[in-house]
DNA sequence: ATGGCTACGATCCGTAGA
């Protein structure tokens, strides 16, 4: 099983990308982050002649999230049970066994910030969420763009980025939680290539640079960790014309489908 | 140099992203 995770930065927009990329890079299931548009106007048939199912939880103009697989969607669950949430940021449902939690963790805008309060916030949320999650699906894969950079080497500039919002330490100590309740980073789990990111400045000539950040992740429970055979990030989808920000990340899982 | 792009939904600029 092929998994992947791409904020797409708009869905209307990079729907044409989009389409193009689940053509050639043909992953089972792939979860999606800033749709910016409300589920009524989601390009669902468009998808499904692609070949893909989909769930989704949408708004106008900011976040929205959503799963597609080319095998049919279960128990789909909308936001954190009992967090109440504006904010439509995380879907889950289960494809051929495996629980698929997709998430658009808060940007947190600034240290100090409202936003940031609210950010640690959610993900203490999350993490209340996962743990039963985790207790109640051995196969958990949780997929997204969570807004943090785990360590320095998930940075560009280390320095200039030093107790900034996405890098500050209690966001990283928000990050470590989710891997204390079992999970994994996938990436991490095989040898990469060194400054690997998944986010990019549209200014400053971020990608041609390399300027950038690894703030999308897969996170695999103990049990898909140990049928996980690859990671890696697909750094072709930000080099078109009118790219996202973000490029897609994979993790290929060796699970009878 | 604290900006610099991009998308959106409201106008001819503000909000947000990261």
């Amino acid at each position: 099983m092929k998994l992947a995770t791409w904020n797409v930065n708009s869905i209307k927009v990079r729907l044409p990308q989009l389409l193009d990329w689940l053509a050639s890079a043909q992953p089972d299931v792939l979860c999606l982050q800033e749709l910016k548009c409300e589920e009524a106007k989601f390009p669902r048939a468009e998808i499904e002649a692609a070949g893909y199912a989909s769930a989704v939880s949408g708004q106008k103009t900011y976040n929205g999230v959503a799963i597609l697989s080319r095998t049919p969607l279960a128990d789909v669950v909308a936001g954190i049970p009992g967090f109440a949430d504006e904010q439509k940021r995380v879907i889950a449902a289960t494809v051929q066994g495996v629980r698929v939690v997709c998430v658009y963790c808060p940007n947190g805008q600034a240290v100090g910030s409202e936003k940031y309060d609210y950010k640690l916030r959610w993900f203490a949320a999350l993490k209340g969420y996962l743990a039963e999650e985790v207790r109640k699906y051995p196969r958990l894969t949780v997929a997204g763009d969570f807004n943090v950079a785990p360590e320095d080497r998930d940075v560009h500039d280390p320095k200039a980025w030093e107790g900034q919002v996405h890098v500050s330490e209690p966001e990283r100590a928000a990050w470590r939680a989710l891997l204390a309740l079992g999970l994994q980073d996938s990436f991490r789990m095989f040898e990469q290539p060194e400054k690997s990111y998944s986010w990019w400045d549209y200014r400053m000539l971020g990608f041609r640079r390399n300027a950038g950040l690894r703030i999308d992740h897969l996170l695999l429970s103990q049990d898909l960790a140990r049928a996980c055979s690859a990671g890696s990030i697909d750094k072709a989808p930000r080099k078109l014309e009118r790219p996202s920000d973000h490029a897609p990340a994979l993790a290929e899982l060796n699970v009878t489908r």
